[in-house]
DNA sequence: ATCCAGGATGTAT
DNA sequence: ATACATCATGGA
């Protein structure tokens, strides 16, 4: 087992671990106490989390201005990657509309940081998120790592990897329904068919400009333009896509009612522009965030 | 019991 | 292109 520490002094606008891994936008990491997005979870801000990338086990944690970790391998290349480390979190903070809402989520979760998941977990996750709340999102892909994911051990625990495209091509699907899945089993099922097929990949649209990749995505069974912007956003780098969501929209129809267009495209548009077209999506994380977990209330 | 959750699909217009 | 019913499932 390989440790070491990343400065959170050295990351430019540093880091809120919690408030990053647990706001809804990865589904690619666990919590060690089993307690995420748990009622009753406990305080948690010095938690470990758990990821495994590329049959690679990562535990880290925020402790003593540091993110502390454990892994099988060097593990700051991976942490620097999956939570955009190299981001300049003040510089992006800057470009946020100055307003009473944007304004108070900044202030609520400042160091919530977007993350760069890889792309087939993501596009499961959010095809799984339909009519769905964070909390069994996250269980539904803790479920599909457990039963179809390639075990790794780190020191005493092991942990699982997201299920290839081929693994879950080849569930049954009656075996997804009784992971949670519901009516999205077909659609998991089959878009892992196509991924896995090779029928439409990560590579055709990569190379897409972000309108034009949220489209193509749309193309997957279960992927409308909801769930295409947040594969675009968390997964492809977009990071001027905005996904309308539920909160979202109650958001645009109490603070911004001259973004609401009557349709997706038109209305992603005002919104986009409204929060700043570079980085649009970055503030919907943090609005998004401080809408659902309420704490605008208190 | 009724409503709701990071919506998408099939069908009718 | 837009309007509508339908789709599982568990928690409040």
């Amino acid at each position: 087992m390989k440790t070491g520490h990343v400065r959170i002094a050295d990351l430019p606008g540093g880091i809120d671990l919690q408030a990053t891994l647990e706001s809804g936008q990865s589904y690619l990491w666990g919590r060690d106490d089993d307690a995420l997005y748990e009622a009753d979870a406990p305080a948690g801000s010095d938690a470990w989390y758990h990821v495994v990338v590329d049959d690679e086990a990562v535990r880290v944690r925020q402790r003593d201005g540091r993110l502390e970790w454990e892994a099988t391998t060097d593990a700051e290349p991976i942490l620097t990657d999956l939570l955009r480390l190299d981001d300049d979190l003040d510089a992006i903070a800057a470009t946020a509309p100055d307003d009473d809402l944007v304004r108070a989520a900044y202030e609520e979760f400042r160091g919530l940081r977007l993350v760069r998941d890889p792309f087939f977990p993501t596009l499961v996750a959010f095809i799984c998120s339909a009519q769905m709340r964070v909390g069994r999102i996250a269980a539904m892909q803790a479920a599909l790592r457990r039963e179809f994911g390639d075990p790794v051990e780190l020191d005493d625990r092991t942990y699982y990897g997201f299920p290839h495209p081929e693994a879950l091509a080849a569930a049954s699907e009656a075996d997804l329904r009784d992971l949670g899945l519901g009516y999205r089993a077909p659609y998991v099922r089959d878009t892992a068919a196509m991924v896995a097929d090779g029928d439409l990949t990560e590579g055709d649209v990569s190379a897409l400009d972000y309108e034009a990749a949220r489209d193509a995505l749309t193309e997957f069974v279960g992927v409308g333009d909801k769930v295409a912007d947040c594969v675009c956003l968390f997964a492809l780098g977009h990071l001027e896509a905005v996904p309308l969501d539920t909160w979202i929209q109650s958001a645009i129809e109490d603070h911004y009612p001259d973004c609401a267009r009557g349709n997706y495209a038109d209305t992603s548009r005002a919104i986009r522009s409204r929060l700043g077209d570079d980085y649009a999506g970055y503030h919907q994380t943090y609005l998004f965030h401080y809408l659902r977990t309420g704490a605008a209330e208190s």
